[in-house]
DNA sequence: TCATTAGATTGACGTTCGTCGATGTGATGA
DNA sequence: TCATCACATCGACGAACGTCAATCTAATGA
């Protein structure tokens, strides 16, 4: 699935809050085309997801994982922040669609997208 | 050229303000290892670079040239903002190793580094 | 030499970001 | 019912960011 397919899914217009500014967030490799300004947005709101190291390294322990899970209470040691601060960068992750969480009990278990991944390196492409 | 050897150009180093803060920037997949924190910082960097609209339209811009040279006399018509913005920009973007400049006269040019999006590119992967 | 030009740098501004203590929410088990 | 736990949200703070007018720098050509 590449980026333009995986914006269609309306799904991710409803669960997800950076993509449901506009539906239509795909493009084409940058050596490709030129950029439009709404694709332009929408693209580095998915970077700046990936712009800051505490989140790098909670996106790569989730995504070295495996396909498993990871709980949410092993991330303040991974990240070395407080459970606040990590809450808020797994929220940037999880809004610009890197990531899926789901709720069992009193945990909090997250999972790669990792068509998103795939999507994000295509557009480098 | 892969990123681990990409860092290892010691032309970078002494010409670029983003990795000159350690030499060894180097890393495998988020899929495939966690990263440190070093390299998390030094990727973050990258995309940071990324993480701006005015940024990737431009980066697009002289990506679509297919390999030839762009003028920054043209810039600010592509991005719609003042010279200074521009040129502040297009730092961010060479500090990244993400594009190369050149001054012929009174113009600079610029072009693409391909190799710094595909080491990106396969961090991803 | 000097006026002109392209682009870089500076300084200031409002905005956004990362951070954490305090507090809220909802599930658990006694 | 109520204390406890995991995680989310709020509010506040300083730092970093994007922006542009003003200015600086260096190449040009007369």
């Amino acid at each position: 699935m590449d980026f333009f397919d995986h914006c269609r899914y309306s799904w991710l217009m409803a669960s997800r809050k950076t993509l449901t500014l506009d539906p239509i967030a795909c493009c084409s490799p940058v050596r490709t085309d030129v950029l439009d300004e709404t694709q332009a947005v929408l693209l580095a709101n998915s970077f700046a997801a990936l712009a800051d190291p505490i989140r790098l390294r909670l996106l790569s322990h989730i995504a070295s994982a495996g396909g498993e899970e990871v709980c949410a209470c092993d991330l303040t040691e991974v990240s070395g922040r407080s459970q606040p601060t990590v809450s808020h960068h797994m929220k940037i992750l999880f809004d610009a669609g890197l990531i899926e969480r789901e709720k069992r009990g009193l945990w909090v278990w997250y999972r790669l997208v990792p068509s998103r991944l795939d999507a994000l390196r295509s557009v480098l492409g």
